[in-house]
DNA sequence: GCGCGACTAGGCGGG
DNA sequence: CTAGTCGCGC
């Protein structure tokens, strides 16, 4: 592909950040500005043009959905297959990762941890920080492991250790006890022969302080660093992109402070913000031309965003048509709120051209999902929810992958106590048996689960009652056998002796419902397997066990997955367009949260992230956007009055169309000031109806159609309008369908392609 | 050692 | 409300 095509389609300023040269650049990108085909095309800029070695690349994104999306790309500009391999791309996690799997011999001699290592999840995090706070004589009831896990994933962020953090940081006696679980919580993770997300990131680092000469291999190597969503790099990213970038001093950053929305997650805004002081002779592009929503949507994001104190001042702005109006509606309640939206899904979705994988509804916390979840399951809307309970966190699942993980790294007690305590294999073992089998193999030099493996050729070993005794033998012989078969059998195989062998497969209750679907998610992960079925086994286990840990939610949504509505967080919408969006709970208390309203007189930040998070979700619509709240919330079992959020007094009304009986303008939790109240009798509000647009920019006609035009729609095939009906910015059109018949359909909104 | 009901504390976000 | 834990009786 020539020059010019690569550049083909790419304003003025993502032509000048594809090709800027080398040295640091920051791109301050605004939402749908195109930042991450500007990251694709600079990468298969620098590929071709600069015939820099795809693998003297290292670019970093948010997921590895991203990832992905952002690879193809490349492929696609480049032509050829597999011009792209070679590339070094993932999240920060994945590649972390990768530098300690690519050098097993040194992690295993300066930072002791065996190549056999495992990532522990979410939930082997909490076990263990329970252990850790037991261990040190707490409660965790009164402790929350939680709470600690949080402070103790802070320090590790912040590249505080264990014995700094004893050192340097204490300055209560909360202090004092987060810093006993962490030094010990850290002891438990090295024991087991464990690492936890944040060690994925500081191992690195601590590998290269340990052998120097490696990290120069890599800065030599990497010719060009880039980082996408640069905004929510917290400091052991940007210390990790900053070293790997030091000698050839291409880092080429992509970000937008205003989407700044994982402060709590010890993202450091400041890195974005300070970039230019810390490379004085970085260059700097700003997009902030909105490909993505209409002029309507981004006015209502600029608008909304603006009222932040903390912020850069910035330009949004779009050559988009107007559009339709933001949608505001209150309804009475929750269950209210779900049922309009899925009438007005389904009205769309009948007849004006819109099909479910357009459709998403987000919400600040997952508890919201539930009702809205009811409400899809009794329409016939599919849908998909994304976060939530993840698959792999499921209890059925932990419990065949714990055999897995154990099989894999025997040292990982978590995963043995995981056995004991919920496969039928573990009967007859109780606290008392498993820890005589511990104080011997302590005695013996071996992990716990090597013990239980020894047992039996070692009758006289520990203490044990007789029926204690049987059970621990039975559990050493199983535990042997599937160790030793685990080196021969495919993992699907592996599986149907996991599940046999240890008795959990004859342990779902056939006549139970619940049961029966647990069974089925059981089985379901054993189709996941047989991805890996092609693998040597002795491969395929660690990768699985890798790609396990490490995907997340938004990573399985699969862009062929299709028919849908999605229902997500705010937080996983990040990074991703539709063109109808529906932000649920615009409440005080919920959006934005409690927690930051309590912090609010303190600290103003909190309120300021939620107000981001806001804009994340308004910045996602392309064409349709809806925004409701209501008056009463069933939260935490009560049900209580709820006051609009101070955010929908934000909402510009020239583009706003009110449904509700309050106007969203103004906050019922709160006495109006006086100014307030000049200004409401001012307008007249509160008011319902729809204010003409004011200052209306210049906007370029949209497409229209004219009757008889011959169309193509991705779902109902080729057409001819049969009648166009114009409206204010859009057209609604009749189509009659070759194979589907006549469709109401709004011009904006279906897809329509013409057929010359 | 297991299974059950009673009780309590927390209550967001995610790689 | 719900998950997790306690304490009891078996």
């Amino acid at each position: 592909m020539a020059i010019q095509d690569l550049l083909h389609g790419l304003n003025a300023e993502q032509s000048a950040a594809v090709t800027a040269g080398n040295g640091p650049v920051l791109v301050v990108a605004g939402p749908g500005s195109g930042k991450t085909r500007v990251l694709s095309h600079r990468v298969a800029y620098l590929i071709q043009e600069e015939h820099v070695s795809p693998d003297r690349i290292l670019a970093v994104t948010f997921t590895n959905k991203a990832a992905r999306e952002m690879r193809d790309r490349i492929e696609r500009l480049l032509g050829t297959g597999g011009a792209a391999s070679g590339l070094v791309m993932g999240t920060f996690h994945s590649i972390g990762v990768r530098f300690l799997r690519q050098n097993p011999g040194i992690v295993s001699d300066r930072l002791g941890i065996l190549p056999n290592f495992l990532i522990y999840d979410d939930g082997d995090q909490m076990d263990l920080a329970k252990k850790a706070v037991i261990a040190v004589g707490m409660d965790p009831r009164q402790l929350a492991p939680r709470r600690m896990l949080s402070r103790v994933s802070a320090a590790k962020s912040m590249l505080i250790s264990p014995s700094e953090f004893a050192r340097d940081h204490i300055t209560n006696y909360d202090d004092e006890i987060v810093s006993r679980v962490y030094a010990e919580y850290d002891r438990a993770l090295r024991k087991a022969n464990a690492v936890d997300f944040d060690d994925l990131l500081v191992l690195p680092l601590q590998l290269f302080d340990a052998a120097p000469k490696l990290l120069e291999v890599y800065q030599e190597r990497f010719l060009h660093v880039l980082v996408d969503e640069y905004q929510d790099t917290n400091r052991v990213q940007y210390i990790l992109v900053s070293a790997l970038s030091a000698k050839h001093r291409n880092l080429f950053v992509v970000g937008d402070p205003d989407q700044s929305i994982y402060a709590w997650r010890q993202a450091d805004i400041r890195n974005i913000l300070d970039f230019e002081q810390d490379f004085p002779d970085a260059k700097r592009v700003h997009l902030e031309i909105n490909y993505r929503s209409t002029a309507r949507i981004v006015a209502t994001a600029d608008r909304v965003i603006r009222d932040n104190k903390q912020r850069i001042e910035r330009l949004l702005r779009t050559e988009n048509s107007d559009g339709e109006h933001v949608i505001v509606r209150e309804l009475s309640d929750q269950n209210h709120e779900a049922q309009f939206i899925v009438g007005e899904i389904r009205r769309l979705l009948n007849g004006h051209g819109v099909t479910p994988e357009q459709v998403a509804v987000m919400y600040r916390t997952t508890a919201q999902s539930r009702v809205l979840e009811e409400a899809f399951r009794i329409s016939d809307i599919p849908y998909k929810i994304v976060g939530g309970l993840r698959f792999y966190e499921r209890k059925e699942v932990k419990d065949v992958l714990a055999v897995f993980k154990l099989l894999y790294n025997p040292a990982d007690e978590i995963s043995l106590a995981r056995i004991v305590d919920n496969l039928p294999l573990g009967r007859g073992l109780g606290p008392k048996a498993v820890d005589n089998v511990r104080t011997w193999a302590t005695l013996n030099n071996l992990t716990l689960s090597e013990a239980f493996m020894a047992l039996p050729g070692n009758p006289g070993g520990p203490e044990l009652s007789g029926s204690g005794k049987a059970a621990a033998l039975k559990l050493g012989s199983v535990l042997a056998n599937l160790r030793q078969r685990s080196t021969e059998l495919t993992l699907s195989h592996l599986f149907d002796a996991v599940v046999e062998d240890t008795g959990y497969k004859g342990s779902f209750d056939h006549d139970s419902e619940e049961e029966m679907q647990r069974w089925s998610n059981v089985l379901e992960l054993r189709s996941d397997l047989t991805r890996y079925d092609e693998m040597s086994p002795a491969d395929a286990l660690p990768a699985y066990l890798e790609q396990v840990a490490l995907v997340a939610d938004v990573d399985q949504l699969d862009a062929n997955d299709r028919g849908h509505v999605t229902l997500i967080t705010l937080h996983s919408a990040k990074g991703l367009e539709f063109p109808v969006v529906f932000i649920t709970g615009l409440e005080e208390g919920l959006l934005p949260i409690n927690r930051a309203i309590e912090a609010e007189f303190q600290d103003p930040q909190p309120i300021e992230e939620e107000r981001r998070l806001f804009y994340v979700g308004i910045t996602r619509a392309e064409k349709l956007l809806y925004i409701t709240y209501t008056g009463m919330r069933m939260l935490y079992g009560r049900t209580q009055m709820s006051a609009p959020s101070r955010f929908l007094a934000s909402l510009p009304e020239q583009h706003i169309k009110s449904l509700g009986t309050r106007h969203a303008g103004i906050n019922q939790h709160r006495q109006p000031s006086l100014m307030e109240r000049a200004k409401q009798t001012a307008s007249g509000l509160p008011q319902a109806t729809v204010r003409s647009m004011s200052a209306a920019p210049v906007i370029p006609p949209p497409r229209t159609y004219a009757v008889g035009e011959r169309v193509f729609h991705p779902k109902f095939g080729e057409g001819v309008i049969g009648e166009a009906i114009d409206r204010r910015s859009d057209q609604e059109l009749a189509v009659d369908f070759a194979r589907h018949g006549r469709k109401r359909l709004l011009a904006s909104l279906a897809q329509l392609d013409l057929i010359e």
